[in-house]
RNA sequence: GGGCGCUUAGCUCAGUUGGUUAGAGCGCAGCCUUCACACGGCUGAGGUCACAGGUUCGAGUCCUGUAGCGCCCA
């Protein structure tokens, strides 16, 4: 029977990668099976990973997370749903797009189809037209997303590829749109004028979860405002000067006795003259500089809880560039005492950014002699969006949000219903829901966007009804309301008074991604009631406040579930010196070579290694390791399988250390398979590693004489039943980490895939198994034997002439289990076991050299 | 300011409900060409488990506090 197996005479890991990747490929390995039945599904809600950021060892790191889990729940006989997203609609796209061709989209530009994108960027960005922009966005992804599949595939990463899907693709507007129309039935979202966070680079909105602060430089200037009617100045401090024109009240805080007096009283702004009145409020900090604030609109998220909750007037002077916008001094809305003076002054500042009219105005405010001291020097914490450059502002524009705060409650019990791997994670979910100031807005003023499936009707002035938006049937999606005329009209009606509008914004990518279920389930479809509610959903826990909240928030609308039941969170991969990796450190490491030197089975060994939601270091060591132990897998296979020569069975088994050898295996499969069903793949492997490591250095050892034996005695076939059923069980256990050797050596003696394999049970054994400590005493003197001549500085072939165990009569009994086996793998004469009430002693007196 | 995690050998990390003398790999040192494996194997040295208290017959493990590092939220 052994001559009949495939087993090289020089295995090797060179070639196995491609050898698989296309065997899997012919027999559709990992492919899903869309008739299984929600019962017999696992179904993973895989990232899709924005594709024009850079692929790097995070990606390796966590998707083989994910990849450990779906070839477990693969071979514990799940029909695996294991699809594959690329998030290639939004801003990171747009940003490539521009630099990557060096263009710009002007919306206001016709589409040029005969357009072509210039040799190499120039230093000043073309302007294309909306269409042409896109396209070229289109183009781009579609480059992008092959490396990264490109990747994913040669790390082995089990994906059934015919379920791939993109954010930007027609499949997933179609989906998104519905999603936000059934939002909108439901009143789940409502689009309202307000103060937005604003980014004046990106000239978009930003939400909440797109924030970051950063610690920024800057100095408090103390400022002198005049009371009105009264004699004398009240002093506040402010890092924001320039914004002293869009004054409307100062505040402090309601218990604050300095300033109780002069609640209701008026203060007279400096250098614009216009008088504002002096209020209480609870948000006003009584230790923050002079304990009293100035509000302007608006120059931070508290300015506009002030303005809302005071009911305060808006004088806006920050536009969406970033620039001060022009003023009336002599109108209601900037009702200035000294209209002449304050116009002089601001018709300098109008038009320039936000740091020039700064300087300006601290410079006015020396001259007058309203600045009190010098600006103090200070660094305080400045909002930012996640991928801006300058500081946000807030613009008033008209937006669409998501009904967040409403449902703040049921938003934090979902969180508590979610297994999270590790558990501490829901810390990060509850503190962020906890944390939520504002409802969710959903539009970008962008063009690489799924559109709001919306139009507006323009009454008989040309004005928009934003209150009764026009919407498309589900059958028409998806729309671009841009090109396509609203429902009921007709395309010249745009823009025309008693036609329509359409809405000109695309959606937050979030928004579109928060339907990764319904996108690569097919919500509609019968595939959706098969996979959904996911069993899995693998992220980085950077993304938690933003994938992961946001899939939870339209899952809870729309199904009134989870989206999936389990979270695994992955950490970062650091730097082999511990440091975050980043461009701007220069110390980013790109997958693909470590790849090619040291094989996908060796980065898969590496990356197994990192538990769930801990960060680990970048350590090619571990690589080398892995590779070294599927050298090993080779090595021991072939060993294993070209000792086979007859058809044993399990009930061949009947040596007392063969069924000792079995029983700490079943445990090693009971112990592993718990440690995967929760999810602690790195356990799964350390033990197994562990197990096989000593399975080759002993078991092997003391078998091999026995394995050579006449085929039909009991013996030699205890050992080959022992030999075939341990070695099978362990290459299934290593299966879901090194697919490609595991495979390799799987197939020497099996037909069909390893992957679609049983994951090894208890019941394989079907009893010939039992513990007697025969193992694990035979180890202990045949790593005795070992050490007696690597300290003899011999060979371990030398020949012991003297074998004498002193031990208590327990360990000797165990080591007569074996002793023939121990002769043979030490080279033993004559075994002498002496009984004696204390601890093991092992005495070895070598032979002379043959 | 609130919260979470981490701190164990030179390095990277295990250590499951508290239970003999704290483990692995890498690295280091020594040895072995051995008929599965030199893209190897064997053997060895190496730790006051961050610090200070406490609970307990017994603490790396539980409790309290301190320090350092990292992160989340405000």
């Amino acid at each position: 029977m052994g001559e009949s197996y495939a087993v090289p005479e020089k295995p090797t890991t060179d070639g196995l990668e491609d050898r698989w990747l296309t065997t899997w490929d012919e027999e559709s390995t990992y492919a899903f099976d869309r008739a299984a039945t929600r019962d017999r599904v696992f179904s993973i809600d895989t990232p899709p990973p924005t594709v024009s950021g850079s692929l790097h060892m995070g990606h390796v790191s966590s998707y083989t997370h994910a990849d450990l889990i779906a070839r477990y729940q693969r071979m514990r006989g799940r029909e695996v749903f294991y699809p594959m997203g690329w998030d290639d609609n939004g801003l990171p796209t747009e940003r490539r797009v521009e630099n990557y061709f060096g263009v710009r989209c002007d919306p206001s530009l016709p589409y040029d189809p005969t357009y072509k994108v210039p040799e190499s960027p120039g230093d000043t960005k073309t302007p294309i037209s909306r269409k042409n922009f896109v396209e070229l966005c289109h183009r781009l992804t579609a480059a992008d997303e092959e490396v990264f599949k490109d990747l994913w595939r040669h790390l082995g990463i089990s994906i059934d590829w015919s379920l791939e899907y993109s954010t930007i693709s027609r499949h997933a507007q179609a989906i998104s749109q519905r999603g936000f129309l059934e939002m909108l039935d439901r009143g789940e979202v409502y689009s309202s004028l307000a103060p937005t966070l604003w980014d004046v680079d990106f000239r978009t909105a930003v939400s909440q979860a797109e924030l970051e602060d950063r610690e920024r430089p800057g100095h408090f200037h103390r400022v002198r405002f005049q009371r009105d009617g009264a004699e004398g100045w009240i002093e506040i401090d402010t890092t924001r000067p320039e914004l002293i024109p869009s004054c409307v009240a100062l505040v402090a805080h309601p218990d604050d006795p300095r300033y109780q007096p002069l609640f209701g009283s008026s203060v007279v702004t400096p250098l614009f003259g216009v008088a504002v009145p002096v209020l209480a409020h609870e948000l006003a900090d009584p230790d923050k500089g002079t304990g009293i604030a100035m509000i302007c609109t608006f120059g931070d998220t508290t300015d506009v809880v002030w303005w809302r909750e005071l009911r305060l007037p808006t004088r806006t002077l920050i536009g969406r560039d970033g620039r001060f916008l022009p003023a009336d001094f002599s109108s209601d809305e900037f009702p200035s005492r000294s209209p002449h003076e304050a116009q002089a002054m601001y018709d300098t500042l109008q038009g320039r950014t936000v740091s020039q009219v700064r300087t300006a105005v601290v410079d006015a405010l020396k001259t007058s002699g309203d600045l009190v001291g010098e600006p103090r020097p200070l660094t305080h914490p400045v909002k930012f969006y996640e991928k801006g450059e300058r500081p946000l502002e807030i613009v008033t524009s008209r937006q669409w949000f998501v009904k967040t705060l409403a449902h703040q409650d049921d938003l934090l019990r979902r969180g508590e219903e979610l297994t999270w791997h590790p558990d501490f994670m829901r810390h990060r979910y509850r503190s962020w829901v906890e944390g939520l100031n504002t409802d969710w807005n959903i539009s970008r003023q962008r063009y690489f966007g799924v559109p709001l499936p919306v139009w507006y009707p323009l009454d008989d002035e040309g004005e928009p009804d934003f209150e009764h938006p026009l919407t498309p049937t589900r059958d028409q999606l998806p729309v671009d309301p841009s090109s396509d005329a609203a429902p009921g009209y007709d395309e010249s009606q745009r823009g025309r008074p008693g036609g329509f509008i359409g809405d000109p914004d695309v959606m937050d990518t979030w928004a579109t991604s928060s339907l990764s279920p319904q996108i690569a389930g097919y919500w509609g479809t019968e595939l959706f009631e098969h996979v959904f509610p996911m069993d899995l959903r693998p992220q980085a826990h950077e993304i938690i406040r933003t994938w992961l909240f946001s899939t939870v928030v339209r899952s809870h609308f729309e199904h009134d579930s989870l989206p999936f039941r389990h979270a695994l969170i992955s950490g970062w991969v650091l730097d082999p010196e511990r440091k975050k990796m980043s461009k701007s450190r220069g110390n980013v490491v790109t997958p693909m070579p470590l790849l090619e030197s040291h094989g996908a089975d060796a980065l898969r060994y590496w990356a197994a290694s990192g538990r769930p939601g801990t960060d680990m270091a970048l350590d090619e060591g571990q690589m080398k390791v892995g590779r070294r132990l599927a050298i090993k897998i080779l090595n021991a296979s072939k060993f294993v399988i070209s000792r086979l020569s007859g058809d044993v069975t399990p009930a061949d088994v009947s040596e007392p250390l063969d069924r000792d050898l079995l029983a700490a295996l079943a445990g090693l499969v009971s112990e592993t398979t718990g440690s995967f069903d929760g999810f602690d793949y790195a356990r799964v492997l350390e033990r197994t590693e562990s197990f096989f490591w000593s399975y080759c250095d002993n078991y092997l050892e003391l078998v091999k004489e026995r394995a050579y034996g006449d085929p039909h005695s009991a013996p030699t076939r205890s050992a080959q039943a022992t030999l075939a059923l341990s070695l099978s069980v362990l290459q299934r256990l290593f299966a879901p980490f090194m697919p490609f050797v595991s495979e390799e050596v799987w197939r020497w003696w099996h037909e069909g895939s390893v992957h679609r394999a049983a994951w090894p049970s208890i019941a394989e054994f079907e009893g010939h198994h039992e513990a007697n400590g025969s193992y694990e005493a035979l180890n202990v003197v045949l790593e005795a034997v070992r050490r007696e001549k690597s300290t003899a500085k011999v060979s371990q072939r030398r020949g012991v002439s003297e074998l004498v165990v002193s031990a208590p009569r327990e360990f000797l009994d165990r080591i007569a289990l074996g002793s023939a086996d121990l002769a043979n793998a030490g080279v033993v004469a004559n075994l002498t076991l002496v009984e004696s009430p204390t601890e093991v002693v092992v005495g070895v007196t070598l032979a002379p050299e043959a």
